[in-house]
DNA sequence: TTGGGTTACTACAACGTTGTAGTGTTAATA
DNA sequence: TATTAACACTACAACGTTGTAGTAACCCAA
């Protein structure tokens, strides 16, 4: 119930002036000794705390992050927000969370809450409903306010600021070559709508491979799932339409999904029709999560490498922060996929 | 580039005084009819915002709630997260997040540093290792200052403040009665220890549940899975524990899972052993995740109802905030659990 | 004994905002 | 014509800090 104390407070307590006790309590050689012991033991004693909020006022920093994610429940989004917490926190800054929940008008918002004073810099991964509309005002707005953003996975490449992205078509070309070099042939591909940056660039790695392999592809084993706010609706239609190529007799014995979801809806559809993974069909798809260690059998993933995603990303925009590097110059990290084989290929 | 424009600077392009600016943007009426809409529509035209920090000082309020979770990539955690997001940012509030990683230190660390002027309330789960200690002096002291802290789900009771628990006890009776009345007699309870409050509970949920059905406790079918920093290895010793007790040949029936990862590990024993679920063996497990749902068969859980965990505390803390509620009295909620019935059963 | 230097402090402005108190001008009232 | 009220503003303090500039009091040297 005691407040927390100022430096106001001590200085009346102990009958000297606020710089004085701010001085002192900086171990400043312009105060005297005796003066200083006796301030820093009151504080001490008080527990006194600096009001970062003051702080944050006087030198225009506030030693926060904001981080604007689609999704929190989401294996790979956790993953990068604990990369960025980890960094975060060893270099000294919060980090401030908010959720677009995959909405436009959403993200906006949040930026712009956040931008007023709260946060010295943003981590973004753009909203599904914004790369639809192509509208990346704020982003941009954000940027010629001089405060630095670091886009993250679903990414513009127009807005000049730093990215860090998964080598989302390295990534996909890798899994397809993966299951042509286990013999399959007939790969299907479970992927989203083109406007979506990181399933567009998977399409893209699935059809080089393919092309490298010199296999031509075929437009009946490209399945582009339809957006859905409601997510089961999505997997109901996902899984509609595999069981309508196995109806029409469309043979495939590979399948590269481009999320672990769009994976777990292939496997029920297989385990309906009696297929065996991998004898009858191999599964790989994209994110390294729960679903894929856990599930029966475990699956077969390319790994994205979430926290170190995170890490990047808080490192980009902290150096940015402290100057290190000059504004205008921006650059676009990498991270490498890796194939991490289990049961079902 | 251009910095955010600030009420100085829109007084001295307009020649006015910073007191006019802020009230014309304030709608004061104090301020003349042309005046007004000249100030208003020159902020306007330059974006205007006013700065958060400055109020927040001026306020003594940040508008912001912080966080601290024991992991974010937690499907119950991240999900109690989305619940407090979205109840917050209803309210206005900011959510500002940080993990201790189940590290006491960390988390009297996390708690000190937000403390001070950035937030003006905690929600707050327990870290392990604080659990482990008994040492709750920097949740105490917050309290003391006057800070609103909730606690959700990791609790200690004697801690003078609203909290959300989970209602474990009879969740975990249930779910054991749910087996018992599938005819399951003989049921392995793979659990934590002691300490964790939550595991401890539906430890006692487990037994209760086995004395009102006249069944007498088999302390060989009582599993207490001793924690470890590496979670492999913890489900690493649980397997052989339970392959243990099949090569023993101590018989089980039915297995009560404490989490869904313990629901793993006994699935995959189960498998290796050429047992079937549920046939075999019926199992049922706290948590409804993303593991419940897509291993197969799927799982029957016992859901928390994280999100609505997640708004019930902040809408505690934020009704603290508003002074709707004297900081003297202190509620516990409790939400009840309810079971989803899968395959697993 | 005046000038300069050192020591040990204090005063003040600033960060951006808001609310209260104060002020000058005009117009209406007694 | 003097008083008052309304109007339309401005000045100032405060929130908690910090850094720069200022200032007493003292000592030492020329």
């Amino acid at each position: 119930m005691k407040k927390r104390i100022t430096l106001k407070e001590i200085a009346n307590e102990l009958n000297v002036s606020i710089s004085t006790v701010s001085k002192s309590l900086k171990n400043s050689p312009e105060i005297g000794e005796d003066t200083r012991q006796k301030i820093i033991a009151f504080a001490k004693a008080h527990n006194y705390r600096p009001n970062n909020i003051a702080l944050s006022l006087k030198n225009r920093k506030t030693k926060t992050i904001g981080v604007i994610i689609p999704e929190i429940v989401h294996y790979f989004f956790s993953n990068v927000i604990n990369g960025i917490e980890k960094f975060a926190n060893q270099s000294g800054y919060n980090v401030i969370i908010a959720v677009s929940n995959e909405s436009f008008e959403k993200e906006v918002l949040n930026m712009e809450t956040l931008a007023n004073g709260h946060i010295d810099g943003f981590i973004v991964s753009i909203a599904k409903e914004t790369l639809k509309k192509q509208d990346f005002h704020h982003i941009q707005e954000t940027i010629d306010l001089g405060m630095p953003v670091v886009l993250f996975d679903r990414v513009f490449n127009d807005l000049k600021c730093d990215k860090v992205i998964v080598d989302d078509k390295g990534g996909a070309e890798a899994a397809t070559t993966f299951l042509i070099e286990k013999g399959r042939k007939n790969i299907l591909l479970l992927t989203t709508q083109d406007y979506i940056s990181v399933g567009n660039l998977r399409t893209q790695g699935y059809l080089e491979a393919l092309k490298k392999q010199h296999i031509i592809a075929d437009n009946n084993l490209i399945i582009k799932v339809i957006d859905n706010k409601n997510s089961e609706q999505e997997m109901f239609d996902l899984e509609w339409q595999i069981e309508n190529l196995l109806d029409q007799e469309i043979h495939f014995d590979g399948i590269f999904a481009v999320n672990e979801i769009y994976a777990a809806s292939a496997m029920k559809v297989m385990r309906k029709r009696k297929l065996n993974i991998p004898k009858d069909i191999a599964l790989i798809c994209f994110t390294d999560g729960v679903i894929s260690r856990y599930s029966f059998p475990s699956l077969t993933t390319v790994s994205q490498h979430a926290e170190e995603i995170g890490e990047s990303s808080a490192e980009l925009l902290i150096n940015k922060l402290k100057d290190q590097y000059p504004v205008e110059e921006n650059f676009t990290k990498i991270i490498k996929c890796s194939i991490i084989e289990r049961e079902s290929t």
